[in-house]
DNA sequence: ACCCAGGAAATTC
DNA sequence: GAATTTCATGGG
């Protein structure tokens, strides 16, 4: 089983990276050290003193990794940029500066947020597991791959039923079909400047902004990406009143997962006076 | 029993 | 058009 050491790494914290919300297939196995699947690969991440172990990440490149996880970054610098534009916003950097916004898969990234519409976590990591339980390649006792689209190709609401996905399932067999057919094509959608970007997921069934804008943030990383969901408009009204999301800048994207990871840690801030 | 959950579609006003 | 209801399921 293949090794991979990367250290001297800055700004990097594994349960804050891992828990922050933006990804639902990391597992804690104890202190500062995850399992979890990433494309075709089971492995095992293990973060001491500034150094990441990744085992069980054969055929895969260091340089695979250092994008995962985003660790080509400055999060130092970004922070302290971010940090000028509102106090606020320096104290939810500060409150977990080791959150890196992950490069996951576009599809994964794209189904998982469809998952996530009036869902809570814990259910949305049991449907995910589910669904590539269910659809996924067995690649190692407990661990399946997330299922690909072609691997999807013509699954029905009631091949879905053993989910329980609820009414999310026909969003799931939707985005299924448009991504086979080509009626949205997520490489492309990549690239496309935002409006467009956009309008192109929207197309597809259950994905609205907030989903579309999750996909491009954590499956494409759009940085400038603002995704608003209810702990983000609460967020905003409370602590940013006069602030627009496009005062944020090209680094919002990472601006959101602090003020997120800050609002659902400190959920008193928002209790009624 | 009731309420809520990283929303979006359907319906009503 | 804007505001409200509904949509499955599970946990507190």
């Amino acid at each position: 089983m293949d090794t991979i050491i990367i250290d001297n790494i800055k700004d990097f914290n594994l349960q804050q990276t891992l828990e922050c919300g933006q990804c639902f297939r990391w597992d804690m196995v104890k202190e500062n050290s995850y399992n979890g699947v990433v494309l075709n690969k089971a492995v095992n991440a293990t973060l001491n003193n500034g150094a990441l172990t990744i085992t069980g990440c054969c055929h895969s490149h260091k340089d695979f990794w250092l994008d995962y996880f985003d660790l080509k970054a400055d999060y130092g610098k970004i922070r302290h940029d971010l940090s000028l534009i509102h106090p606020t916003l320096k104290e939810a950097a500060t409150y977990a500066p080791g959150i890196r916004i992950l490069n996951q898969d576009k599809w994964e990234a794209l189904c998982s947020f469809i998952i996530s519409q009036n869902n809570n976590i814990p259910r949305i990591k049991g449907i995910i597991s589910r669904l590539c339980g269910e659809f996924g390649n067995k690649i190692s006792d407990n661990a399946y791959t997330f299922p690909t689209p072609q691997e999807l190709k013509n699954v029905t609401i009631d091949d879905l039923q053993p989910l329980r996905s609820g009414f999310r399932a026909k969003y799931i067999v939707d985005a299924v079909e448009k991504v086979n057919s080509g009626e949205v094509c997520l490489d492309r959608i990549t690239t496309l400047p935002l409006p467009e970007a956009r309008e192109q997921l929207i197309k597809i069934k259950g994905v609205g902004v907030k989903v579309a804008d999750c996909t491009l943030l954590y499956g494409m990383h759009r940085l400038e990406c603002f995704p608003i969901d209810v702990w983000m408009r609460r967020a905003m009204e409370v602590l940013f009143p006069n602030v627009a999301p496009e005062d944020f800048g090209q680094y919002a994207g990472i601006a959101q997962q602090y003020i997120f990871h800050y609002s659902r840690m400190n959920p008193t801030l928002f209790e009624e006076k």
